[in-house]
DNA sequence: CCGATACGCATTTTT
DNA sequence: TGCGTATCGG
């Protein structure tokens, strides 16, 4: 191994520091990682430490096979096979099955995962006659969360006065009570979750000083990545652990912390040196990944912080190109210039697609993006999205799993004691779960011993929980001598779940089974791999504990070509691409207005791009769209201040002058989506202004989106009906609207027409300018009849059932006469002052009293005539 | 237990 | 808008 060779002076003095604490802060892209792996080698090559004598904590599974991967190339896998190497949750879910006894739980028990605390969370709020609407289950889950990975007990939770003030201000006085029972229940059902496997660690050590000494004896040296986002429990453990000898060496960078709202506190990096007296700190600031202006724009971005470690990235790359900046008239347009920019990099300059990234801020602008992936043949992958091991049909057969190997497991029981359905209903399970609860025992004893528990139930019941009962014990007698393999495959064969999803043939039931089949190739490998490097059996519960603490990110997909990569920045971490397409980059969606309201906010969404930026190597391009579809209605945008944040020397910016080679827009329906419409370029720009300074006028209106369900009338109008749940009637000059608007129905009639029906489901009518409608739209249904500029005096019956039928009625095309005034759906009243042109290329120019002069094309324009 | 329907909600999510 | 979940009636 040759340090000299492989490492620059900075990665060099960091490794080899080895006889007091350290903090390596590690710039972006300035090879981290390879210090970390450098470091672990050279302990056990120079410094004469044993592997098992090394703890290197990291925070997924991924990084830690990374780097176990290339420390067994340096110094073989033999020796780092002995490696404590892992994730914080992981290493310790191994202590703390090895030490149970002291905290008082079985050597089985089960780690719930996320959706498990969060059910047990629910069921207690019910339970307790709370209002699950005050007391939102994912809120309480958050508080409770907080509370363990801040190391508060329930008792020190109810005893705290703070903690209760904040509660009672917050109107959810009983969340310390909760807290009580969920950690109760999870006792009881011999259950952590993944913050009790912190918590619990911490307590063993602190409450066991003999457990603490023999884990500091054995972990002489200790490694932690990514410390800027542990959380104040894993600081604590870490604290526990190197306290007498200080061997710790904490490796991370505090301009990339962005996961406060998992718990993570930027404070344990920036606070570091105070906790351990003496800590030699070791910047590494060049950085090896991307262009000289890519950094120092990220440089310039950064540099707007407050709060922060100081450091001098720079990079010896070549200059490269500046970040260019792109605006775009809507999201579906910024998605088709991102694809088009993709394919041209790729025709034009080789670019591998597996070097390009799409990132983003929220999971919800993925659609798009793999639209126009689709519709151009661009090979693509999301990241994000149900992981594998949360699909209910692979959920259901670990919970099998999960009840045979602890069968006090709460949430397994539940989920699976009427699946395949047995007719044990909602009542029996509420009887059983009460008779636990009041003798303070697991679901499973009360069903072992219904009599000894009080169970009322009658006969029937009391033999269908018999053979639910007897199913299990089958199961359960096999655990300790069959191995995992045999064993799943047998449960699910007689659970009878496989039958279930052979019933019908459906593509979803299909893809349910096939899911299944991978989960039992899964176990399959992983019986098989240990068996053949420990020789020994392996068994159910051994399963268990590794898949539980697995995540999407550690599937493998199988097939390696070269496609797209679509995901979120914080998915991004510790990424790099060639070239990265930073979407979406508007104020009200990044930064998140969820996180503007703070300094330390914005500052973690400032971190975030600083993230998005440095995963590019070569080319990055910024772009933002005017408009955007949200939560089903249109809305406007203007460009994030995190643009203004970078240097401009550093931008390249698109210049506003026509560009015709560009696709241009147009507003298709009332909603105000814009849909591509070629060769029609006079017309976007046009659009676009007057139609920003509509919506924004309008915006009072439209962002309440809660139920809406209301009749207007205005002048000359009338409406006889009902408007109910979401629906909504609109009448108004002149028209008159009868029957009913439901569900999200709407009904809109304006100037001299009628609608008399029913809009259900998300049916909706409109009627405009002399023109009637009578029928019913229902489900997706629509039925429009316009007038619209383009036609008068239509009269039909419409009727549009269901799912995306859509009918439209158009009568004559109106003509316009200089001089008259007409009502524009969006721009209100105006005098025609210019008509050019005829047919469908008619064009007429408008003054309005509101909204100035305008051209309008009359075949697309919305408006009719008042005089 | 299911299907239809109604309603509420809507960042990020390494374990 | 699109989704997950609660609720009701058969």
């Amino acid at each position: 191994m040759n340090f000299e060779r492989e490492l620059n002076e900075g990665q060099r003095k960091a490794v080899e520091y080895c006889n007091g604490p350290s903090l390596v802060i590690a710039g972006a892209g300035s090879g981290k990682t390879r210090v970390l792996t450098y470091k672990i080698a050279y302990l056990m090559e120079e410094q004469g430490y044993d592997p098992w004598n090394i703890l290197a904590l990291t925070f997924t599974n991924k990084a830690a096979r990374e780097m176990k991967d290339r420390i067994a190339k340096q110094v073989g896998i033999k020796r780092a096979q002995y490696l404590w190497m892992g994730t914080f949750h992981s290493i310790f879910l191994r202590i703390l099955r090895y030490e149970h006894e002291r905290i008082g739980f079985n050597a089985n028990f089960t780690v719930y995962d996320a959706s498990d605390s969060k059910s047990l969370i629910k069921a207690i709020i019910k339970e307790m006659d709370l209002d699950d609407k005050t007391y939102k289950p994912g809120l309480i889950e958050e508080r409770i969360s907080n509370a363990k990975n801040r190391l508060v007990t329930p008792q020190q939770y109810l005893d705290s006065y703070d903690l209760q003030e904040a509660d009672r201000d917050a109107k959810i006085s009983q969340t310390g009570e909760i807290y009580r029972r969920y950690w109760n229940r999870c006792r009881q059902a011999n259950a952590m979750d993944f913050d009790d496997l912190l918590f619990y660690t911490f307590l063993l050590f602190k409450e066991h000083p003999d457990v603490l000494a023999k884990n500091q004896q054995q972990f002489k040296y200790i490694l932690v990545d990514e410390y800027q986002d542990t959380n104040y429990a894993q600081h604590c453990i870490v604290l526990q652990l190197a306290a007498q000898h200080q061997r710790v060496c904490v490796v991370g960078d505090d301009a990339q912390s962005i996961y406060s709202f998992r718990g993570a506190e930027i404070d344990n990096i920036l606070n570091f040196t105070k906790q351990f007296q003496g800590t030699k700190i070791f910047k590494l600031e060049q950085n090896y990944r991307s262009t000289q202006t890519i950094v120092e724009a990220a440089n310039s971005l950064i540099a707007k912080n407050k709060r922060q470690i100081h450091k001098d990235v720079f990079s010896e790359k070549e200059q490269g190109e500046r970040l260019q900046v792109t605006e775009a008239y809507s999201d579906v347009e910024e998605g088709d210039i991102v694809a088009n920019q993709i394919s041209k990099l790729h025709r034009r300059e080789q670019v591998a697609y597996d070097e390009i990234a799409i990132l983003y801020r929220t999971n919800a602008q993925s659609r798009i993006f793999e639209e126009v992936m689709r519709k151009k043949g661009i090979p693509y992958r999301v990241y994000g999205g149900l992981s594998f091991y949360q699909r209910k049909e692979v959920k259901d057969v670990i919970a099998y799993f999960r009840l045979v190997v602890n069968p006090n497991d709460e949430e397994a029981f539940k989920r699976i004691i009427n699946y395949p359905a047995r007719g044990i209903g909602d009542t029996t399970v509420a009887k059983i779960i009460g008779a636990a609860t009041q003798h303070g025992v697991s679901l499973w004893e009360v069903i072992t011993q219904p009599t000894a528990y009080e169970l009322n139930v009658n006969k029937g019941t009391l033999t269908k929980l018999e053979g639910f009962r007897t199913l299990i014990n089958g199961f359960i007698e096999k655990v300790a001598t069959t191995d995992a393999y045999e064993l799943g495959t047998a449960i699910i064969k007689t659970s009878g779940i496989m039958g279930e999803l052979m019933q019908d043939r459906t593509a979803e039931s299909m893809s349910r089974q096939e899911n299944i089949e991978e989960l039992v190739n899964g176990l399959q490998d992983f019986t098989q791999t240990h068996r053949e490097e420990d020789n020994e059996h392996i068994y159910l519960t051994d399963y268990l504990s590794e898949v539980s603490l697995l995540t999407d990110q550690d599937t493998n997909t199988g097939d390696d070509d070269a496609k797209v990569t679509i995901m979120t920045i914080h998915a991004a971490k510790g990424l790099e691409f060639g070239t990265v397409f930073i979407v979406g980059m508007e104020e009200n969606l990044f930064p998140s207005p969820m996180c503007c309201n703070s300094i330390k906010g914005l500052e973690e969404e400032r971190r975030l791009f600083y993230v998005a930026l440095t995963r590019a190597e070569e080319h990055c391009f910024l772009s933002y769209a005017k408009s955007r579809f949200r939560y089903g209605k249109m809305e406007f945008c203007t460009p994030s201040r995190f643009i203004r944040d970078i240097d401009p020397q550093y931008l390249h910016t698109d210049k506003q002058s026509p560009d015709l080679t560009r696709p241009t827009f147009r507003q298709n329906n009332s909603f105000g989506r814009w849909d591509y419409v070629p060769g029609e370029e006079h017309l976007d720009r046009l659009h676009t202004a007057s139609a920003q300074r509509y919506w924004q006028e309008e915006r009072p209106y439209s962002s309440h989106s809660t139920t809406i369900s209301h009749s207007t009338a205005n002048s000359h109008s009338k409406i006889e009906g009902v408007a109910a749940g979401r629906g909504s009637m609109t009448a108004s000059s002149h028209s008159k609207i009868e029957g009913v608007a439901a569900g999200r129905g709407s009904m809109t009639a304006s100037s001299h027409s009628k609608i008399e029906g029913v809009a259900a489901g998300r049916g909706s009518m409109t009627a405009s300018s002399h023109s009637k409608i009578e029928g019913v739209a229902a489900g997706r249904g629509s039925m429009t009849a316009s007038s619209l500029g383009r036609f008068k005096r239509v009269s039909s019956t419409l009727v549009s059932p269901h799912n995306g039928q859509s009918s439209t009625v158009n009568g004559q095309r109106l003509t316009l006469k200089v001089g008259q005034k007409i009502q524009h759906e969006r721009f209100g009243i105006g005098e025609v002052i210019k008509v050019e042109g005829t047919g469908d290329n008619a064009k007429a120019t408008i003054r309005f009293v509101n909204a100035g002069e305008k051209q309008l094309l009359l075949r697309f324009a919305r408006f009719t005539i008042i005089d």
